[in-house]
RNA sequence: GCCGCGGUAGUAUAGCCAGGCCAAGUAUGCGGGCCUUUCGAGCCCGUGACCCGGGUUCAAAUCCCGGCCGCGGCACCA
């Protein structure tokens, strides 16, 4: 069916669909997300609450993502919330805090409130001391036998004391009194859950800041208020009515429910997504962090491109907007999602097709010389949608650069926007033909990008391919020297790239094809 | 081992709560065609799935039970 058949058909047919309509239209009817349970327009409070000890990776994005989208669908508001209690096992990264809020920037996640809770350390103090006071909570001073003995359905004895006695230690605990693993906080549950871990959890315990310093407040505090504690705090203060996060944490809500309706606090909506995997790429942060450790210099650092993050996938030229509407289209899902590749390039293509400008590159270039009746201009399409062109004048003698696999499959060429070819490898010669075009689609001559020599610059494309870097050489027009560092392009039937580093070669990445 | 959650085409997702309009929609992938001075984009056609087994019902992807498989959790981590 030819193409004016086509769209007499559509038009007689669907005449509402026969109008023009653009890639970037079709794509703003992305699907909508499911409707909030429980969620009343203008009255929407969601966050993100991550933990600064790492950048972000595409499988943190899902739930920033999601929490923004839905604020922003409800006229609500979004919390950003640096979840930092841990100086000990989860040490903090001072870095983190500013490269989460850069990558979130730059997602388009924006937040309308920021908190950073080792910055709000009097906050937990107070609702500890609510806790204890209304029988919410207790403290434990059997040490790991306390442990124990919830294992075995048992407490200890401390749980019954009156509230006057808990204050008092609570304020022991405060001013030194008790060392790491001496005395803790407990929220009580119910001691024979068939959870153990739920059993009577910790609130808030000491670790010992003179040894691990909190790179924010150092030594100032001693007692530290758990994750579950400290989150179901926040959210009650901060008014949260919505928390989206990973299923890894459905334990967690069940033991932060205990707390809400022992302290009468209305708690939140909770929902649980699935972990999010990126087919073909690493984002585990332990991982991530071996491996750098083992194989020094050979990773750039949180901005590889071999590597899920955030940092990695902008480095290589995915755009935030790709990542936003991948993950949209995921949705609120409960089962883990392997996110293909091929998906995800297919709509980050798609979005760079329109901003990319085209540079002919040749891969693994052979010269060859131009045997012509007289100089020609070229005329090479800056964008296919736009009129702009390159013009270069060959002249007969002039030598150009052809991709050596494209003259071995075929033994005539058109050089795209200037003229039709025969190859002679043997001489290195490309003698012009002429015929313009339309021959070289009747003959199905390949239309093949080409450099010309005097004006060619060097290129150096990395490709990455699980955990290698794949290096590749060629050649490219000068005019790639009018692009900056974090340019996409795209080179002319070989793929997208970002530009990476200028200098005299240029250094790319390899987004895709 | 114990608790919890889930299983729709190669991948991802819609539908499941409120059973029929679902011989299952969409995206991507794959095959074919059109268009095009790129093997890109766009357009058209095609391909391909309800984990298995029982039950309830006039009717089940949708409800119930069992099995299998997958995932999460079982910290004084977040």
């Amino acid at each position: 069916m030819g193409l004016e058949e086509q769209k007499r058909i559509l038009e007689d047919e669907y005449p509402e669909l026969a109008r023009p309509g653009r890639a970037g239209e079709k794509r703003a009817e992305t699907k909508r997300l499911p409707p909030l349970p429980g969620a009343e327009k203008g009255r929407v409070v969601t966050r993100f609450a991550p933990n600064p000890d790492f950048a972000m990776h595409i499988g943190n994005a899902r739930p920033a993502i999601l929490s923004h989208e839905y604020a922003r669908e409800y006229r609500g508001k979004m919390i950003l919330r640096f979840e930092d209690t841990d100086p000990r096992t989860k040490t903090p990264i001072k870095e983190a805090y500013d490269l989460i809020r850069e990558d979130l920037k730059w997602l388009g996640v924006k937040w309308d409130e920021e908190h950073v809770q080792s910055l709000r350390m009097e906050f937990f103090y107070e609702a500890a001391r609510e806790a204890l006071e209304k029988g919410c909570a207790y403290i434990d001073l059997c040490g790991e036998a306390g442990r124990e003995l919830l294992r075995e359905g048992k407490y200890c004895k401390t749980r019954d004391n009156s509230p006057e006695w808990q204050l008092g230690e609570f304020d022991k605990m405060l001013s030194g009194v008790y060392g790491e693993k001496e005395a803790v906080v407990r929220v009580k549950t119910d001691p024979n859950h068939p959870n153990p871990s739920i059993r009577d959890w910790v609130a808030l315990r000491i670790i010992d800041t003179s040894k691990t310093p909190h790179p924010l407040v150092g030594d100032k505090y001693i007692v530290w208020p758990t994750y579950n504690f400290a989150v179901t705090v926040d959210d009650h203060l901060m008014g949260v009515t919505h928390v989206i996060r990973a299923k890894e944490h459905e334990v967690n809500t069940e033991k932060q429910l205990f707390l809400y309706k022992c302290l009468r606090w209305e708690p939140p909506r909770f929902i649980h997504i699935g972990r999010l995997k990126l087919e073909g790429f690493i984002l585990s942060k332990s991982f991530i962090r071996k491996i750098m450790d083992e194989n020094p210099g050979k990773f750039w650092g949180f901005d590889d491109p071999r590597f899920g993050t955030i940092a990695g996938l902008r480095r290589r030229g995915i755009t935030p907007e790709a990542i936003r509407e991948v993950i949209l289209h995921l949705g609120v899902k409960h089962t883990e999602a392997t996110l293909s590749w091929a998906n995800l390039a297919s709509i980050n293509r798609k979005i760079l097709d329109a901003r990319s400008d085209r540079i002919m590159f040749v891969e693994s270039p052979r010269a060859f010389r131009v045997s012509m009746d007289k100089c020609r201009e070229a005329s090479i399409p800056v964008h296919p949608d736009r009129p702009e062109t390159r013009k270069y004048r060959i002249c007969p003698g002039d030598i150009v650069y052809l991709d050596s696999r494209d003259v071995e499959e075929s033994p005539r060429v058109r050089l795209l926007g200037l003229d039709n070819f025969s190859v002679e490898k043997e001489r290195s010669l490309l003698e012009m033909i002429g015929g313009g075009v339309e021959y070289a689609r009747k003959a199905s001559i390949p239309i093949i990008q080409w450099v010309p020599a005097s004006r060619a610059v060097d290129v150096k494309v990395l490709k990455p391919e699980g955990l290698e870097l794949v290096e590749s050489r060629g050649v490219a027009e000068e005019a790639i020297r009018n692009y900056r560092i974090g340019d996409t392009l795209q080179f002319v039937r070989y793929g997208f790239i970002r530009i990476d580093k200028t200098g005299s070669d240029v250094t790319v990445i390899y987004t895709h094809d």
